[in-house]
RNA sequence: GGGCGCUUGGCUCAGCUGGUUAGAGCGGCUGGUUUACACCCAGUAGGUCGGGGGUUCGAAUCCCUCAGCGCCCA
């Protein structure tokens, strides 16, 4: 046959794009499989509709495709469902921000107006994110592409929010709730982000009513104390025992207040006295509730002084009212002094503003029966965490769990499904709009102007994609899904939710084994940012190194759940296996001319080539037990030292004896083999580089169709012999010997050095090592290897293990060096075997450890002393 | 304050249920244009596995403790 030309350059942006297209129109991303095996589902994280994505992405679109590519091969029905969600406060917010660089605000619009013109800029970022998961590679099945706010996966809130209501399991209430006031919005507890600050803890004094003096307390927040309805000490702390009932006159506010006692209150912390301020701070609305306070509002919901307060802080900001108050009560001397602290301040986890807690209207999840099914999930075995120590995180999250404040005052989301009766106050929670108040027939009915939390629809992701709440053939298919993949920043957003909502409304867990990896950091271990500018854009990445590279990087570097602390210049190492794949197959390609391939297992196998085939199935079994148990790392360096270190640098060198030599059938035969292993090697390797795997792929003359769907190797019995491994180390450390001690000694590695050669008697590996001198001369660059019953003269003495060998150039070397370097060497050697005595020694080792392990011990300490008398032997003779 | 994790050669990391002369890639050094690959090849140096204590015949691996770093929750 003719040579297959591959262009000479691994050129990963010649190929990548075509070849994702061929996989697409292929329909290879959709589930096929054999037939009875058990589907492989993946729904995908779906990544907010306004982000482009980052690294972080990157590596979490990596790791499913792998699996996902893995187990596609494996022959299991694989679906990878991908979307996007609609991230309410996100998107909204990019939308205002652009209308506001127009001088507008939402509210220059209708309501529907401006969620159409948001439902504008999400399809366009859509686009984006498709493009994007092309260019890395990832096998999702587009034709089963959702969004959160698709009609289906709305249905699927609207069911699940009606549920929860008609199960008693959703309240409206007027409660303290995080509040952004730059959003405008109300936020779950898990969407503040708390930062240790530099603050200021301030003592006030506040007269006691009987003007028999003050009473000394220490805030952080001196401004709310135009809302304070009590201070409150400790019920046991003696210093004010005497004060318990009486009343203080509020500093600037001049209102008479009680005295509280609450064993909320530390003794420890200030002066064992704290102001209460229900509506500003969730301690003290707890305290509130059990005094029986009121619970005036001194912040309105932009941030503003506002309520019964006097008039000369009314509209004044936070900030600007703490100066005033602080200068009033400095002025009034009630101003004990300060001192510096610092505290955790929570923000907005999407625009960083400080939370205001803030009293108000809002729908509530009671968490507890929800979480107590979930955790049933987990002690139960029906959903399993890689790595196990998430375990205790989200067990924890859920004993300690609290209710959920699911609306927002948004226009951009699920609208609450909740409406009110505008005659007679009558509420109604319905699937379908209600036209009508089944109470007073009244049809003046106005629906919850809020919508709902983004995460009250990516809960569902898992059911809602595959048509729940209908019982469509998908869901019953493919639902409950296999794994989840994701970061550990996101774990209790999202995994402990979505594990609530499907034991609650599909009574299955909604996947089987959870695998949360670690966050991409840079090399000095900080988180990527865009403020610190440290951030690596996958897209870049893919641009420089293609995406196979990106891809192999960080599986390779993705050990159990760490973070991967990498820059730019660590993606060479997936670019250099990549370049390594395409060069070899080359070279295998471009070496065809001439030959007749044998046709398929006829090819008969020296024990050269069934060691090769041993690694390749030492390989293959150490990447199905990597795969099995998300170790990522593990199948990389199975895959790479495979490819490279068995196959590229002894396999690939040795065969060139073959095709050196006039022996056609010989070449026929090395070309056959070579190419099986070639093709293998290729299905081994497809779920780390897809892209350059089957580019290749096609150029095989033995392919069957795209690499994509072929069948990823299986272990095989009947290629392992372990002995073959012993018998190429004896090679291997032949031919190393043989090429290391030339630099020792000054000689160029092109001049060629006879060897002579002496297998210990009881040595099982001389044959296979006969078998090969050809081979050794070769790599060893020896024109000659003879077998000899002792030195030759003239030559200098390798120490092997099991054999001696001597390099004849004797006449070339420094007597001196040759001492110095045997000296080193006996060095080396006696303490070796002085351990291994050592440890023979011990009485405690031969009585207690395994026999084989003492009889192991014995061996290597025989063989030690056997190469340390050699060497001494060898000193001897050069004096 | 509670919890979790990390600390192995200059850098980034492997090392499962204790027994290997502690591995890999990068970087360093020496030498190489033999028609696959300089994104390469051959060779080589470099580690008392954070400190201390303990369990054990035996500890990088298990336990305790200290220190440093990081994260999560309050």
């Amino acid at each position: 046959m003719k040579a297959i030309e591959l262009p000479k350059a691994y050129a990963p942006k010649d190929f990548e794009n075509r070849v994702y297209g061929e996989w697409k129109s292929s329909l290879a991303f959709q589930p096929a499989g054999k037939a009875g095996r058990k589907p492989f589902v993946i729904v995908i994280p779906p990544p907010n509709v306004t982000g482009i994505l980052h690294i972080g992405h990157g590596l979490n679109l990596s790791l499913q495709d792998i699996v996902v590519r893995f187990h596609r091969m494996d022959g299991r029905p694989t679906l990878w469902v991908p979307g996007t969600d609609h991230a309410g406060i996100a998107t909204q917010n990019v939308v205002e921000k652009k209308l506001k660089k127009e001088g507008k605000s939402r509210h220059d619009f209708a309501r529907d107006d401006f969620v159409e013109l948001t439902r504008k800029v999400s399809e366009e970022h859509k686009a984006i994110i498709r493009e994007q998961l092309a260019k890395i590679g990832a096998s999702v099945d587009w034709s089963r592409e959702r969004f959160t706010l698709d009609e289906g996966l709305s249905k699927a809130v609207r069911e699940v929010f009606v549920t929860l209501y008609e199960r008693g399991l959703v309240y409206r209430g007027k409660y303290l709730v995080n509040w952004c006031v730059s959003c405008g919005t109300a936020l779950a507890d898990d969407e503040v982000e708390h930062s240790d600050e530099a603050g200021k803890l301030w003592n006030i004094k506040y007269p006691l009513e009987d003007g028999s003096g003050f009473l000394e307390l220490a805030t952080t927040r001196p401004e709310t104390l135009l809302g304070d309805t009590a201070v409150a000490v400790h019920p046991e702390d003696p210093r004010y025992l005497h004060l318990h009932g009486k009343r203080v006159r509020l500093p600037l506010a001049d209102r008479l207040i009680p005295i509280v006692a609450d064993a909320m209150v530390d003794r420890e912390f200030g002066t064992g006295v704290v102001k209460i301020t229900p509506a500003h701070d969730p301690n003290d609305f707890a305290v509130a509730a059990r005094h029986d306070l009121p619970k005036p509002q001194v912040i309105d919901s932009k941030g503003l002084m506002s309520g019964d307060i006097p008039d000369k802080y009314r509209g004044m900001k936070v900030a600007e009212a703490r100066k005033a108050v602080l200068a009033d009560l400095e002025t009034a001397g009630l101003l004990a002094g300060d001192k510096a602290i610092t505290h955790a301040v929570g923000h907005c986890y999407r625009c960083n503003t400080v939370i205001e807690p803030h009293l108000s209207e809002q729908w509530f999840v009671k968490m507890k029966p929800l979480a107590e099914k979930a955790l049933k999930a987990w002690s139960d075995g029906d959903v399993k965490f890689y790595p196990r120590k998430w375990e205790n995180t989200y067990q924890r999250w859920m004993e300690g769990i609290r209710d959920w404040c699911v609306s927002r005052q948004l226009w951009w989301g699920h609208r609450i499904p909740v409406w009110y009766c505008d005659h007679c106050g009558y509420v109604m929670v319905e699937r379908e709009e209600p036209t009508i108040c089944p109470k007073c027939k009244s049809t003046e009915l106005r629906q919850d102007p809020d919508v709902l939390d983004t995460w009250f629809s990516s809960w569902l992701w898992p059911f809602s994609t595959l048509g729940w709440p209908k019982d469509t053939a998908d869901f019953r298919k493919y639902y409950p899904t296999s794994t989840l993949i994701t970061a550990y920043d996101i774990i209790f957003f999202w995994v402990a939710r979505m594990i609530m909502a499907g034991e609650e409304f599909t009574e299955r867990a909604p996947f089987k084994d959870v695998y949360i990896h670690g966050l991409v950091r840079d090399k000095q271990g900080r988180k990527m940012s865009k403020s610190l500018g440290n951030g690596i854009d996958p897209l870049e990445i893919v641009d420089e190194y293609g995406a196979d590279a990106m891809r192999f990087t960080l599986a390779y570097n993705c050990a159990a759940g760490q973070d991967i602390l990498i820059d730019r210049e660590s993606f060479r190492l997936g670019s250099r296996f990549a370049n390594k794949v395409w060069n070899a197959s080359r070279y295998l390609l471009g070496n065809l001319e001439g030959r007749e391939l044998l046709p398929a297992g006829t090819a008969g196998r020296t024990p050269l080539d069934r060691w090769i085939f041993h690694r390749l199935d030492g390989a293959t079994r150490a990447s199905r037990a990597a795969y099995a148990e998300y170790r990522y790392n593990d199948a990389a360096q199975a895959a790479f030292s495979f490819f490279w270190d068995d196959f590229c640098d002894w396999y690939i060198e040795a065969t060139k004896l073959s095709f050196r030599g006039e022996d056609a059938a010989e070449k026929d035969r090395a070309a056959t083999l070579l190419l099986e292993v070639l093709e293998e090697s290729l299905r081994l390797l497809h779920p780390l580089l897809p892209f350059v795997t089957e580019e290749i792929y096609r150029m095989l003359p033995n392919r069957r169709g795209m690499l994509i769907v072929q069948d990823y190797p299986a272990a095989d019995d009947v290629r392992r012999d372990e002995d073959l491994d012993r018998d190429f180390e004896q090679l291997r450390s032949l031919v190393s010997m043989a090429r290391a001690f030339r630099p020792e000694f000054q000689i160029a590695p092109e001049k060629p050095v006879p060897l002579a050669l002496r297998f210990d008697a009881d040595n099982p590996s001389a044959a296979f090592v006969r078998a090969n001198a050809e081979l050794v001369k070769l790599l060893a660059n020896a024109p000659s290897v003879e077998e000899v019953a002792d030195k030759p003269a003239g030559s200098v003495a390798l120490v092997g293990r099991g054999f001696q060998a001597w390099a004849l150039v004797r006449d070339a070397v420094d007597a001196s060096a040759l001492a110095a370097k045997f000296a080193k060497d006996l060095e080396k050697e006696k303490a070796y075997a002085e351990r291994i005595r050592g440890k023979l020694s011990n009485e405690g080792f031969v009585k207690s450890a395994r026999p084989e392990l003492v009889e192991a011990e014995r061996a290597k300490l025989a063989e030690s002393e056997t190469r340390a008398a050699r060497i001494e032997r060898f000193v001897s003779e050069l004096a």
